[in-house]
RNA sequence: GGGGGCGUAGUUCAGCUGGUUAGAACGCCGGCCUGUCACGCCGGAGGUCGCGAGUUCGAUCCUCGUCGCUCCCGCCA
C-alpha cells in the first residue's frame, strides 16, 4: 500500500477521490453493523467508516481494531450525511468509506491516551516518549521547530551567511558554566569538553575571513535544570565581521521579522525598541523585562531617607534600597493573599513585604504610624496611588529588592490577567556593565563573556575603574524571556589582554587558556561581533509551551536523566580501563 | 547544596480524627447495537497504597529515612 494522502489533510474538495491512508487507530466507535474509526497521522485525524452493508468482509476485519494499531485503509472520500459533520475536526466535513483494510501492526494498549488534553505524570510521559510524541501538540511543536530552523537557514543564506560546523570535542574553558567532560583514550589523563557555545571558533572563523557565519548548533552546560533549561540545548549562533552593534541588531531583527512572517504569519514592527541595562533594572528590576504590562517598580528610597522606621532605616544605612509597586485595584486582596505575596518574595531573599491599601485617600497599613504625612504624600505621588490601590514595598540590599519585586510583578501580572498573551514585545537591552565584582571569587568576572569589547568612550576607565565600564553587549528580550545575547568582540590584542588582566588572569594563565586566540588576534583580526539565540526558548514562545521539554524530541529530566534510554548508565570496567579512569569508592 | 508540591487500579484522582471487604471516572476485556464522534446499554477483570524502618492492638493515613517526577533559590547567558 502506498499513501496517497495524509489523514489530516483531507477536505471537502477531496470528496469523490479514492485515497489510501496509512496511520494509527486513534479511537474506534463500534455501533454493530457500522464502525467508525478515527485514524491519525502527523497531519491530523480523519473518520473512516466500515459499513457491513458496503463490504461485510472489511467490516468484520475492522472489529478487531484497537487503539494504536497501525493500519492502511483504501476508500472513497465522501461528504458526510447532513447533520453529521464534526466541526471539531479539520476533516469534519468528510469521511472515508473503507473498501480495503490492512492491519500493518498490532499495539499493546498504551499506558495513556494519545490526546493533548490528557494530563499524564511526567515520568510516564518520558518513559514512553515515543507515545507522548504521537500527541498532536508535540508533533506540531516539532514541526514548528523544523520550520523555524528552515527559515533561519533561508534567511541567512539569502544574506550571504555560511553555516560552518565547529567541534563538539573541544577544550575546557573554566569561565562560565561547568563543562561536560569527555575522557581522551589516546591522551591518557586528558579530557575534551563539550562546547558551552562555539564562541571562540566563530571568532577564529572571522579571523579566517569567513565574514558572515551562522550555525544551528548544540551546546552543553553541566548546570542544574529549570523548566526552560536543559543540559544540552540548541543555539542559533551568529558572527559577523566589520560591524557595529546596530548592524547586528538590524540583522537579527530581520531574522525575527522573517521567522514570524513565514512561520506564524505575524508582522512584527522593526526596529525593536532599546533600553539600557540601567533603565531596565530601575524600572523592572531585571535585565529581561516583560514590557507587555505596567506595574513598574518605583524607587522610594529618597522619600524615606529620614524615616525612623527600623526596616527602612536599616536598608538605607546599609546602602540598600526601598522600592515599591502599585497594584491597581489591589485593595480587594485579602489578608491571606497579601501574606502569600510575602511568602513569595521571601523566596528571593526579601525579609518581608510591607503593604498599604489606599482607603478614602488614606493608608490602611501596619506601617502607617511610622510614616509622616509628608512621606505618605511623596510616595503616593511617586506611585501614582489612587483609591483601592495596593502598594507593596520591599526594603533591603538593592539586588534582593529588585529580584523580589521583579518576580512579584510577574506573579501579580499573571494572577491578575494583565499580560496580553497574544502580543510579541521585543526589546533590546544594551549598555551592560563589562565586569562585575564577584565577592566569593574575590575578583571581577565578565558579565557577558571575557571576549566582549568595552564601549569606546569607557575604554579609559578600564584600568582605574573597571566596574564603571560598559560593554558593547546586547540582549534581545521577548515577552520577559531572554532569547538572545551577544556583543562586539575585542579584535585588538592589547585590549583583550587588558580585560584578561582585569579578570585576575595573569599573562601566563591567559596564554595557557586562550593562547590560540590571543595569538590569532595578532594576525590581522577584523573588527567583529555576533550573537547567539536560544533556539529552544524561541520555539517555546512561538508554540506557547510552558516547558522546554515540550519543544525537544528527547529531553532529560530535572536530574539530567533520560527515562526512555536510562542514560546516564554505568559502563563496564573494560571501557574505563581504556580511558585510564578509576572510579572513587561510592556508597552502594 | 537548600525550599515547596506530587507519588493509591493502565491513566487521572477521591479516601473523614488511624479502624472490618481501599472507591470513582476514563481506559481495558466480553456481549448487544447502522450515523457515531467523550457513541450508548448490559456484564466483568484489574491494587506491593513508590520503597524501607518506626509508633500503635491496628498505618494508604502519624514519624523518620530513602527513591522518582516537578517548580523555585543557589548555579547557569
Amino acid at each position: 500500500m502506498k499513501r496517497t494522502d495524509y489523514c489530516g489533510d483531507l477536505r471537502e474538495g477531496d470528496a469523490g477521490r479514492e485515497v489510501t491512508l496509512l496511520g494509527w487507530v486513534q479511537r474506534r466507535r463500534d455501533l454493530g453493523g457500522l464502525i467508525f474509526v478515527e485514524m491519525r497521522d502527523r497531519q491530523g485525524i480523519v473518520q473512516v467508516v466500515f459499513n457491513s452493508e458496503v463490504d461485510p468482509e472489511v467490516h468484520e476485519k475492522a472489529q478487531s481494531l484497537r487503539s494504536e494499531y497501525v493500519i492502511g485503509v483504501k476508500g472513497k472520500v465522501v461528504l458526510r450525511p447532513k447533520g453529521t459533520a464534526n466541526p471539531k475536526l479539520g476533516t469534519g466535513e468528510i469521511e472515508v468509506i473503507a473498501t480495503s483494510l490492512k492491519i500493518l501492526n498490532l499495539s499493546k494498549t498504551p499506558p495513556f491516551l494519545i490526546e493533548d488534553e490528557e494530563e499524564v505524570a511526567e515520568n510516564t510521559r518520558l518513559k514512553y516518549r515515543y507515545l507522548d510524541l504521537r500527541k498532536p501538540r508535540l508533533q506540531q511543536n516539532l514541526i514548528l521547530r523544523h520550520r523555524v530552523a528552515r527559515e533561519v537557514r533561508n534567511y541567512f543564506d539569502r544574506l550571504g551567511f555560511l553555516e560552518i560546523e565547529t567541534p563538539m570535542l573541544t577544550k575546557s574553558t573554566p569561565e562560565g558554566a561547568r563543562d561536560f567532560l569527555v575522557p581522551s583514550r589516546l591522551t591518557p589523563g586528558h579530557f575534551y569538553a563539550l562546547p558551552q557555545s562555539p564562541q571562540l571558533f566563530k571568532q577564529i572563523l572571522m579571523i579566517s575571513g569567513f565574514d558572515r557565519y551562522f550555525q544551528i548548533v548544540r551546546c552543553f552546560r553541566d548546570e542544574d535544570l529549570r523548566s526552560d533549561r536543559q543540559p544540552e540545548f540548541t543555539q542559533i549562533d551568529v558572527e559577523m565581521s566589520f560591524v557595529k552593534v546596530e548592524d547586528i541588531q538590524r540583522t537579527m531583527e530581520g531574522l525575527m521579522v522573517h521567522i514570524f512572517r513565514q512561520v506564524l504569519g505575524v508582522e512584527l514592527e522593526a526596529p525593536f525598541p532599546s533600553m539600557t541595562y540601567e533603565e531596565a533594572m530601575d524600572r523592572y528590576g531585571v535585565d529581561k523585562p516583560d514590557i507587555r504590562f505596567g506595574m513598574e517598580l518605583r524607587d522610594v528610597t529618597e522619600a524615606l531617607r529620614h524615616s525612623p522606621f527600623h526596616v527602612f532605616k536599616e536598608a538605607i544605612e546599609t546602602k540598600g534600597a526601598i522600592k515599591a509597586i502599585n497594584v491597581k485595584g489591589g485593595g480587594v486582596f485579602s489578608r491571606k493573599e497579601v501574606d502569600d505575596l510575602t511568602h513569595f518574595v521571601q523566596n528571593f531573599g526579601a525579609k518581608g513585604l510591607l503593604s498599604a491599601k489606599i482607603v478614602q485617600n488614606e493608608w490602611q497599613s501596619s506601617i502607617r504610624k511610622f510614616i509622616t504625612e509628608e512621606e505618605r504624600k511623596a510616595i503616593d505621588g511617586i506611585l501614582d496611588a489612587g483609591e483601592n490601590d495596593l502598594l507593596l514595598f520591599v526594603a533591603g540590599p538593592g539586588g534582593v529588592v529588585n529580584q523580589s519585586l521583579a518576580n512579584l510583578r510577574l506573579h501579580l501580572g499573571a494572577k491578575l490577567g494583565l499580560i496580553p498573551e497574544d502580543q510579541y514585545r521585543f526589546v533590546w537591552i544594551v549598555d551592560f556593565p563589562l565586569l562585575e565584582y564577584d565577592e566569593k571569587e574575590g575578583r571581577f568576572v565578565a558579565v557577558h563573556h571575557p571576549f566582549t569589547a568595552p564601549k569606546d568612550e569607557d575604554l579609559e576607565k578600564l584600568r582605574e575603574h573597571p566596574e564603571l565600564v560598559r560593554a558593547k553587549a546586547y540582549d534581545l528580550v521577548l515577552n520577559g524571556s531572554e532569547i538572545g545575547g551577544g556583543s562586539i568582540r575585542n579584535h585588538l590584542e592589547e585590549v583583550q589582554s587588558l580585560v584578561f588582566e582585569k579578570l585576575g588572569m595573569g599573562e601566563e594563565e591567559a596564554r595557557e587558556r586562550f593562547g590560540f586566540l590571543l595569538e590569532a588576534l595578532e594576525y590581522g583580526t577584523p573588527p567583529h561581533g555576533g550573537i547567539a539565540f536560544g533556539f529552544d526558548r524561541l520555539i517555546m514562545i512561538l508554540s506557547h509551551s510552558e516547558s522546554i521539554r515540550d519543544v525537544i524530541a528527547f529531553p532529560k529530566t530535572q536530574k539530567g536523566t533520560c527515562l526512555m534510554t536510562e542514560a546516564p548508565s554505568r559502563v563496564d570496567s573494560k571501557q574505563l580501563d581504556e580511558l585510564w579512569i578509576k572510579l572513587k569508592e561510592m556508597k552502594a
